[in-house]
DNA sequence: CGGATGCTTGATGTATCTCAAGACGTGTGG
DNA sequence: CCACACGTCTTGAGATACATCAAGCATCCG
């Protein structure tokens, strides 16, 4: 159970009030994505399948989920993690055939919402729709710095600046207490995210708690000195472009 | 010099094109764009760094630039490539602020378009928005594939799979003769994008001559067998979102 | 001619993977 | 209630893929 329960639209709201201000009838807008069913997936299931079409758009409630894409001989590389507030599918507007799989890292709980019942939040609020644009462009600015990661940081560097990201990004949806947050996925999430394998994550996780970065057990994590990881990893929030 | 010259929007119409049935009348708005003064970038120069707040969209005619970023110690890493016919910051109109720079791989040549020229061609051919939007969508599905490349595939596959990418995309545009094509990039640029040292990329391109998968010579790569070195590099083309 | 750029090769070190095994906690069925 | 399977974290040993350092050569160009 996390530490902190995040329920409906709640999430989202914050997260977009990030990135323009947002009014109470911005919030009662979107509470009509609430009007769907509520579904859920257990932990290690698939929730889309990459060559799916697929005719909802889903919204996380809670729990984490990522997108990734795997190679016909099995090799596995997550390309993005979703968190509560975020949408699966919002692109499924434009591009029809998913290009990727949706897993659930945990138990989620989402909504499924139908294009119409978007459409009518759209036409309520029409400034959510750059909003929610801006998050998608936020997730593209993602997918670069992972690269950036991936390609030249090392694996130390790697695991500091992805928990500096998830960091910032529970924050923004009211997940975080302090410098600490419910970190739910398992070591073997982090390898998958990061290309690394098992026993280089595990010993790189060691590393990072010996250097008195990081305290993580329990699946709690806490970032002992932020600056001085945000240094170590060279992290530079520009790229989640938030307003404030 | 290269093999096939392309000119004016033309990449960009046949690009669009791959995406929905396009009409002369499309052809005829977008050539409102090449009224924009053509401006030039010399090889290895920038033409927006991280951190600009760039005013005009660019739209590349001829020359291969490139998406990348940088860590404060210099090491750096291509995150994408320009060809003719893409738009470098088609983003502006959300976002403000680069969250990487963008340079010239090559002698380059592009359209600097106002917000508002562009905005014109639109209002004349509102379903571009769609086509323009597409294309804004595979370039994150491209980044999502690289992510893959990067983390889990073998320096051999990863460049074999560029390779055939490159293929596609300059097929689109016009730009590829039969297997073959111009590469007017250097070694340590596809060492950048690939994440490994100009060594080891150097090695990997003599074993892939050595394999019988390529050519390579005088900026001239010649694919001797698309569907091996599409088997090696475990290429799938759903994540081009081409319909035809 | 001299400097810049790009490609190539060799030698050496090390970061990371792979294989293998054990410890611990949790849930489950006999 | 115990036995067992399963998931997760951890550790050790050995192999190797890749980076780094260093140098030589070719081409182009001013």
């Amino acid at each position: 159970m996390p530490t902190l329960t995040a329920a409906g639209i709640e999430p989202l709201f914050r997260l977009l009030a990030r990135y323009m201000p947002l009014e109470e009838a911005d919030r009662r807008a979107l509470a009509k994505l609430e009007t769907g069913p509520v579904c859920h997936a257990e932990a290690r299931s698939d929730i889309a399948r990459e060559g799916e079409n697929p005719t909802v758009i889903r919204l996380l409630i809670s729990g984490w989920a990522c997108r990734y894409k795997d190679l016909p001989d099995g090799r596995r590389q997550i390309v993005g993690f979703f968190l509560p507030g975020d949408f699966c599918d919002l692109n499924i507007y434009i591009l029809s055939a998913l290009d990727h799989s949706i897993g659930a890292l945990t138990a989620v709980r989402y909504y499924e919402i139908q294009p119409q019942q978007f459409q009518d939040v759209i036409d309520a609020r029409p400034h959510l729709l750059r909003a929610l644009l801006w998050h998608e462009m936020v997730s593209a600015a993602i997918q670069r710095e992972w690269l950036l990661s991936i390609g030249q940081r090392s694996p130390l560097e790697r695991l500091g600046h992805l928990f500096v990201e998830l960091y910032y990004r529970l924050k923004a949806v009211g997940l975080a207490t302090g410098t600490g947050f419910d970190l739910p996925i398992t070591q073997n999430h982090l390898a998958e995210a990061n290309g690394l394998s098992l026993v280089h994550m595990n010993r790189t996780v060691q590393e990072m708690r010996r250097e008195g970065l990081i305290e993580l057990s329990d699946r709690q994590l806490r970032i002992v000195d932020l600056d001085r990881l945000k240094r170590v990893s060279m992290f530079n929030d520009n790229y989640l472009h938030f307003n404030r």
